[in-house]
RNA sequence: CGGGGUGUGGCGAAGCUUGGUAUCGCGCUUGGUUCGGGACCAAGAGGCCGCGGGUUCAAAUCCCGCCACUCCGACCA
């Protein structure tokens, strides 16, 4: 039966979930395995996911002001050192160059984990006078952390991302600036990707090496467990000052400009991928899918089937849908399991029948019964459908967030709750200790105290003592 | 980086204990029949047995080292 095949092919996602994830990467053609840990090949279909977040992303920050820019890679070990809590953070996870041909290089270089240093190299040199700011700049690129253990999207060792970088006069505007990328990553995640986020910001312990504030959009999975998506970081002036950044300001008098930087990564392909897929494979929303519709000829030999069938896919090219037809003499079967495990949103099969009828059939990849969509004006219902497989898969993610989210009032509720995936909502005092006390007895991190707050009890759990804020608490990837 | 498991054509496995020159299924190629949920017949192609070293007349098999994958910890976007 066709059913025990698709066993065969991708582990069942409530028998082992890491499993399952790892199958739907590779069957869905998104990656591939290279010879080094860590570094992985994006696929055209896995690569073309990135591309549309890059097109989408990159046309709200250009909307927004920002420019982009390419900085160097190698980062030499001085400049790194100059900010010491950043070069505490990330030291552990740099790569280096110490080689230049066959000579060894008098001074080490740092393969970029992140680039705030080189902007704020660059920026020291082109900050002047108050009429420079605001220094709204992006930078697309990968960056390199060498990470003890590495999974496909979610640890890279390489990474595709993308950092902004701003410089601003004030420290409000500094921070408007943070709040705004958040909501932009928050907007694109829900609308785009479908995928219901929480805004909030990091504890102490949790925040960015050297920022003085970071704030996250944090995501759950289909497990339960929580991805963040995005962040954002305000770093106040501790950079500016490190990296002796200076500006003339209308009084004549010299300042230092106020920090942000912010960025998303491939991380939230691994995002997409454990939201939205299922035990047939990969689901994508239509709004970043590849293929939003697979035109699936039936019965090709018989007369006129590809020639309608090629008619279809052009009416659809032409009303701006992202759509491709299998013309291979693969089964029926095989190419609906194919497409659904590719995670193509909508399958719309026509066959003899159908041009008779003068419709076609179409297979919603979230489900339900086949539809029966007339050709006479079908981009439209197709559009409509999309629009549907989109509203679909958030409404599923969002239940899923809010069912499997509990309030708790005790370290043990929180253990016994998150043990088997689930966000906890539970008081906090604000003391690092109590946060160090909640991974060692409850198993769980915080994941951010999230903007919008629910008095739940006066104290916090864990120490007793008067509670100052609600705190997100989870298993994280 | 610590502990466990794994590595054999593209994929999944058998063979390893007891050394003798590699087997099966899927996939792939060609031809034909099929075609509304993973089709069938026939003929083919494809292997540095993860890499390096050692033992031996002889190594996929035994020994040592390394690399990678994977799970559990610690670390992290």
């Amino acid at each position: 039966m066709a059913k025990d095949k698709k066993v065969e092919q991708i582990t069942d996602m409530d028998v082992d979930f890491t499993q399952w994830f790892t199958d739907v990467c590779t069957k869905a053609e998104l990656i591939d395995y290279s010879s080094i840990k860590g570094m992985y090949i994006m696929r055209p279909y896995g690569y073309a996911i990135w591309e549309n977040i890059q097109h989408i992303l990159d046309a709200e920050f250009k909307a927004l002001g920002h420019e982009n820019v390419y900085l160097p890679m190698l980062i030499p070990e001085s400049l790194l050192q100059k900010e010491k809590d950043h070069v505490e953070g990330f030291a552990p996870e740099c790569a280096w160059v110490t080689m230049g041909g066959s000579d060894k290089l008098e001074e080490r270089y740092c393969i970029r984990p992140t680039s705030e240093t080189l902007f704020c190299e660059h920026y020291k040199n082109i900050i002047h006078s108050w009429r420079d700011l605001p220094k709204l700049y992006n930078q697309w690129c990968s960056v390199l952390r060498w990470e003890k253990t590495s999974r496909p999207f979610l640890r890279h060792r390489e990474f595709l991302w993308q950092e902004g970088h701003t410089m601003h006069a004030t420290a409000e505007e500094a921070r408007a600036e943070t709040q705004q990328m958040l909501n932009v990553y928050a907007g694109f995640m829900e609308n785009v990707l479908a995928m219901p986020v929480i805004k909030g910001r990091k504890t102490d312990k949790e925040k960015f090496n050297g920022a003085e504030e970071t704030y996250t959009v944090e995501c759950m999975m289909h497990d339960h467990k929580a991805l963040q998506g995005g962040t954002s970081h305000y770093f106040g002036d501790g950079f500016a000052k490190a990296f002796d950044i200076t500006y003339t300001g209308k009084d004549n008098q010299l300042h230092h400009p106020f920090q942000t930087s912010w960025g998303v990564s491939v991380r939230m392909i691994g995002g997409i991928i454990m939201t939205h897929g299922d035990n047939s494979g990969l689901v994508l929303p239509p709004k970043i899918a590849p293929i939003q519709v697979i035109v699936v000829p039936v019965a090709m030999h018989k007369e006129g089937v590809q020639e309608a069938a090629l008619k279809l896919l052009k009416t659809l090219k032409a009303a701006g849908i992202r759509a491709e037809i299998d013309l291979s003499d693969q089964s029926m079967g095989w190419k609906a399991a194919q497409y659904e495990m590719k995670g193509v949103p909508l399958r719309l099969e026509l066959g003899p029948r159908d041009i008779e009828n003068g419709v076609c059939v179409a297979a919603k990849r979230t489900g339900g019964d086949k539809l029966t969509l007339p050709l006479e004006g079908v981009a439209d219902s197709v559009k409509s459908l999309l629009d549907d497989v989109q509203r679909e898969l958030y409404e599923k993610a969002l239940k899923n967030l809010q069912d499997n989210t509990f309030d708790a009032h005790s370290v043990e509720e929180v253990r016994d709750g998150c043990a088997k995936g689930g966000f906890a909502r539970m008081m906090w005092c604000g003391d690092e200790a109590c946060e160090v006390k909640m991974k060692e007895q409850a198993g769980v991190t915080s994941r951010c105290i999230p903007f919008e707050q629910h008095h739940i009890g006066d104290v916090c759990p864990v120490c007793g003592k008067p509670a100052k804020q609600m705190v997100i608490w989870g298993i994280a990837y």
